[in-house]
Formats: structure tokens, C-alpha cells, sequence
RNA sequence: GUGAGUGUGGCCAAGUAGGUUAAGGCGCCAGGUUGUGGCCCUGGAGAUCAAGGGUUCGAAUCCCUUCACUCACCCCA
């Protein structure tokens, strides 16, 4: 039998609400915010994400699946949200409007690694991207876009942690420092960590072995290292959280895997105990238009994976608000009924009014069982004594009660609308 | 890519010192009620026990291989 390919999954109609839920609530905050939405192609040149995101980092060292097209052309399926905007700004000519540009995103991203939970091969981002400022009340803005979404959704129990990783002035000082320090501990460190001091110095900051644990607590410390101009723009960014009091964590461990980011980092896990996966993160990316072949151009915005926000609403229990209008079965007795209920369950469905034909070619009792069965909040029943007297049985299914009633379909909507 | 765990009808599963027809529950279908649901009762359908190979008189059960799923690591939303 045909499965779903490994880390992919289908989205059953009960699970529809939640992202009916997503997408109402990113529509609603993205206007306040005044971003509009872009939707790129689920394909872009290979070349863009080796350029954007980094060579020499796993997402496109071995996460990416990339194929050629019958032209030759070598294609990847887009594993994430920024650098194809930034495409799109370039191509679209966006640096002649009017700076900062304002867009957000509702889109599936497609990297190849062993599923588990909260982490899938393809999975939906809402994202956001700011491009063409770089005061640091732009950063604040990111900031509280991404946080009052999740907020908005029901979430709470959230951490914001933040860190800044410095520019292209001050971060390779660091880095170089931090690779002197641990060049005198390369005996205590763990494999993993061996590697990292070689090709994602920042990374060893991150690292979970209680060995190399000990030896992060005494690295110098990166925020003591950044140049005048970062370290002006990371205390204001301080001071703009706590004016719309937005409760964050310095975390100057916080690294992370993209190479196109600069200054500003962060953010947003679950308090949840023993999920330490981020549902939301993002960070500033001022060298990446210059990256792809723009003029140098400021950037910074978040990316929020979707299926760990559902995760969460789960682990939280979040209530999710049911959908409550009337749902009216037809039950219908017999050859001529069937003529009347086909006509009225058209006429009701024009009216707005959710309405399925039972299944004729059974009994009443079990038109009835399955009215209940699909959660039907009224029952018509037709048959041939209704047809006969031109009239109809409404049965209210929570009730229990019934009526006779004219057939006129008029009073019918009016009896079942909903509102 | 590395490590651990798990695979028995659509779903949840019992059964693993090998032994005749592989429990049970949910769901589904039908009857009890020939025109009245939810509860109840009765019956029915549905399983090459993940796949392939091996050991054995005999394998869901033991051995080997493969695959899938889950979790963790790397990395990430």
C-alpha cells in the first residue's frame, strides 16, 4: 500500500481547525503590523540557498533535496523562507520603494532529516521579513510580531531569549577569540565539539555534555566583545522590549545555523518541561542582500513552525472554539421523498445552511443513528405520509423533540439559520 | 549520518520458556424496532501477526536480513 513519504504527513479534516485557527490569527496580525503577504514558488535556483543560507551548513550540506530539471537546471525545494525573499525583493526591484519593506509568509519548507517529533520534512512556516532598516526598534518590532502571534493563537508558558552574535566588524574578532580559548581544552571536549570548533566556532556556546558545559561557563563572553556601533544597537533593543514590557532572557549561548545572520538573535521556546525545541526563531541578516547581489541592505525577521505551534496548543490543551451552527440531515423514506429531500437540501445549502441527504437506502432508524454519528443538530424527514399532506418532520437531535410542519422551504431556512 | 525502542484487522491492543479455529475493546455492517437517533442486546464482515529468508514435525513467538514507525543526537521551525 502507498504510504506518505517519510516525514510528511496529511492534514485529516479534524485537524483542519488548528490551522484554520493559524491562518485567521496570521492574517489578523500581520495587517496589524501593516506587512503584506508574499508567496514565493516552492522551487528557486540552488544556487540561492548556497549563497544565502551557507555552504558550509547542514541544512545545505545535506538537508536540501535538489534535482535537476529536464532543461538541466539545477533546482532545490525551499528549505527556508528568507532567502527567497530576499530574491523576490531584489527581482522585484523593492530597494527603489520606499525603505524598511514590510512582508510576511505562510509556506511549506522542505529539508531532508530524520523526522521525530516537531521536526518533519515538510513543514509550514509563518514568517516575516523586514528589509531596508536597521534601527533597533525594527528588531523590537520582529520581536513582539512574532511573540503576540503565539500569544494570539492561546499559547502561554513562552520563554523569549535573545543575544546578539555582533557584525561582520566584530564577530570574526570573537570568533577568533573563543577558538583561542578552546584551543587549550581540545582534549576535554566532546566529538561533536571537536568538529564545531573547526567549521561553527559560535556553535560550541551551544553545546548540551556536562563536560563541555563546564568550559562554555568560563568562554569569554560575546556580548563583551561587540564593537561600539552592535553594542549600541543591543541596549536599545533592551530598552524598546521593556517599553511594550515584553519579558525576555539574555541567552548568550544562543547561537544559530544560519550564516547570514548578524546582531540580533533569538528566540521563542515552549516552558513545557523537556521541550527544548524553539517554535519561533529568527535574528538580524543585514549582509544577506548584499549576499545574493543587492546594494548592502539591512534585513531582519522570524520564521514560526506551524506544526510545533499545533504541538503545543496540544501539550497546553488549549480549548479550541467549536464550530456550532446547525447541521441538518435529510432523512428521506422511499422513491418520491427523494425528489422532495434532493430539491430541499439544494435550496437549504443556497441559504448557507450545512445540509446532507441521509443515506436512502436505509431504514429511518439508521438515517437517524447516523445523523447522530456525524453530529447532525436537526433531522427532516420525508416520507410518503409527508409527501402526501405537503408537509415535513423537523426533529431537533438535542431535544429529542419533533414537529410537524408545513413543506415550505422559506420557513425552513428561517427556522435553521444561525444566526 | 549515529544511537535506542516498537511493528498483531481501520484504531487501541491480549498472546512471546514454539503446539490444533490468533482473545478482547472501539469503529464498521446487519437485526432486535417493517417510520424515530444517542443507551442496551444479538449476529456478521474484516489479519498473508511489517516483509523476506532460516531453524523445527510445528513459528505471531527462536535466529538472520530488509523495511517502516517513534524517540534522541547532529541540525533545526
Amino acid at each position: 500500500m502507498y504510504k506518505s513519504p517519510r516525514g510528511t504527513s496529511d492534514i485529516l479534516p479534524d485537524d483542519q481547525i488548528y490551522w484554520r485557527i493559524l491562518n485567521k490569527n496570521i492574517e489578523k496580525i500581520s495587517s496589524e503590523f501593516g506587512y503584506g503577504r508574499i508567496d514565493t514558488p516552492i522551487i528557486e535556483d540552488a544556487k540561492l540557498f548556497v549563497r544565502g543560507i551557507g555552504k558550509l551548513t547542514d541544512i545545505v550540506e545535506k538537508e536540501t533535496y535538489t534535482f535537476k530539471d529536464r532543461g538541466d537546471n539545477l533546482l532545490t525545494l525551499r528549505p527556508e523562507g528568507t532567502a527567497p525573499i530576499c530574491r523576490a525583493y531584489l527581482q522585484h526591484g523593492m530597494q527603489n520603494s520606499t525603505q524598511p519593506i514590510r512582508l510576511f509568509y505562510m509556506l511549506p519548507n522542505f529539508r531532508y532529516e530524520r523526522p521525530q517529533s516537531g521536526r518533519y520534512r515538510q513543514h509550514h512556516q509563518f514568517g516575516a521579513e523586514n528589509i531596508g532598516e536597521s534601527d533597533p526598534n525594527i528588531d523590537c518590532e520582529i520581536i513582539e510580531y512574532a511573540w503576540r502571534f503565539l500569544k494570539n493563537v492561546g499559547l502561554s508558558k513562552l520563554n523569549l531569549e535573545i543575544n546578539s552574535i555582533g557584525d561582520k566588524q566584530c564577530r570574526p574578532k570573537y570568533i577568533t577569540t573563543l577558538k583561542e580559548y578552546y584551543n587549550s581544552y581540545t582534549n576535554d571536549l566532546c566529538e561533536d565539539c571537536i568538529r564545531r570548533l573547526e567549521n561553527n566556532t559560535l556553535r560550541l556556546l551551544d553545546c548540551k555534555k556536562t563536560e563541555c558545559k563546564k568550559i562554555i561557563s568560563k568562554a569569554p563572553n560575546n556580548l563583551d566583545y561587540l564593537c561600539d556601533e552592535c553594542k549600541q544597537h543591543w541596549e536599545l533593543l533592551l530598552l524598546y522590549l521593556s517599553d511594550i514590557k515584553l519579558p525576555y532572557i539574555i541567552n548568550r549561548r544562543l547561537v544559530r545555523g544560519f550564516d547570514y545572520y548578524t546582531r540580533t538573535v533569538f528566540e521563542i521556546t515552549p516552558k513545557t518541561i523537556g521541550s527544548t525545541t524553539a517554535i519561533a526563531g529568527g535574528g538580524r541578516y543585514d549582509g544577506l542582500i548584499e549576499e545574493l547581489g543587492g546594494p548592502e541592505t539591512p534585513g531582519i525577521g522570524f520564521g514560526i513552525g506551524m506544526e510545533r505551534v499545533i504541538l503545543e496548543l496540544k501539550n497546553q490543551s488549549i480549548p479550541i472554539p467549536k464550530n456550532n451552527n446547525n447541521k441538518i440531515l435529510i432523512a428521506n423514506l422511499g422513491l418520491k421523498s427523494k425528489h422532495t429531500a434532493i430539491s430541499i437540501a439544494s435550496f437549504l445549502r443556497k441559504n448557507g445552511i450545512t445540509t446532507i441527504l441521509g443515506p436512502s437506502s436505509k431504514n429511518l432508524r439508521r438515517q437517524l443513528k447516523y445523523a447522530s454519528s456525524i453530529g447532525s443538530t436537526h433531522v427532516i424527514i420525508i416520507g410518503d405520509d409527508e409527501i402526501q399532506k405537503n408537509k415535513l418532520i423537523i426533529k431537533n437531535l438535542s431535544s429529542g423533540t419533533q414537529d410537524s410542519i408545513p413543506n415550505k422551504p422559506n420557513d425552513l431556512v428561517k427556522m435553521l439559520s444561525n444566526n
